[in-house]
DNA sequence: CTGGATCCTAACCGATACTG
DNA sequence: CAGTATCGGTTAGGATCCAG
């Protein structure tokens, strides 16, 4: 048995690819980022996020909250106070998502030089 | 100054989200898991990548060569032969990708039960 | 404060057919 | 074979307003 069966994620029957499309995402990213300081309310997690509407917020939250790997706190104030926290499933996703935030920060040099060459042959 | 600086891809104008953008991508991630295992040609690629149309495989591959992560080989032959490859730049990236898929694929049955509950709590 | 309700645009993406 | 061209459906995502 191979210590890794030829990826059976590259089929397109296997379901793993729908909770590929979740996470591999730059907004799902984000916002597991900012989850991996601790709990975090829907307004910090706005400002934290910096640009995301709070629609976009809500579904990815959402959706993350439907994949169990983030929690939803609802506390019963007023006004409302509603915190979101990772869940240890979630948690375990931060390091290859925070690898891909890193990847992009530490390239973004190279990448924008390839963007302008290439570019520039057009 | 801290190991790592808040993080400033969580900044709206942060360049690197736009990298992000890209590489957070299902597609983008299969493609280049598809790609870590050496030269692929175009026909290779849409068989490796199982179920990926002609068209969004040529889109993510003229993005990923714009930001240098593939290099396109073209053959003057005929029938004509074009192979793509990763860059080294590219080459950096595999790992954190397949970090991605290999955790779709180990946690699949837990997101699945999730989404099972969850649904269940409509 | 949270986040639902709308509306609307852009983008993604799938299918198919066709050319060099 | 390697695409491009086209079309159209679906979804992502931004803006804005409002309710609990």
């Amino acid at each position: 048995m191979p210590e890794h069966p030829t990826f059976d994620i590259l089929t397109a029957t296997c379901p793993s690819r729908t909770s590929l499309a979740r996470i591999a995402n730059k907004w799902t990213a984000m916002v597991v980022i900012a989850l991996s300081s601790g709990r975090l309310r829907f307004r910090d997690l706005r400002t934290t996020v910096d640009g995301i509407s709070p629609k976009v917020l809500t579904d990815t939250l959402r959706d993350l909250e439907r994949d169990g790997i983030v929690t939803r706190h609802v506390y019963a104030e007023v006004p409302p106070r509603v915190e979101y926290e990772l869940t240890a499933l979630g948690r375990t996703l931060h390091a290859p998502l925070q690898a891909l935030g890193i990847w992009a920060e530490e390239h973004i040099t190279e990448v924008l030089a390839a963007r302008e060459s290439y570019d520039a042959h057009t």
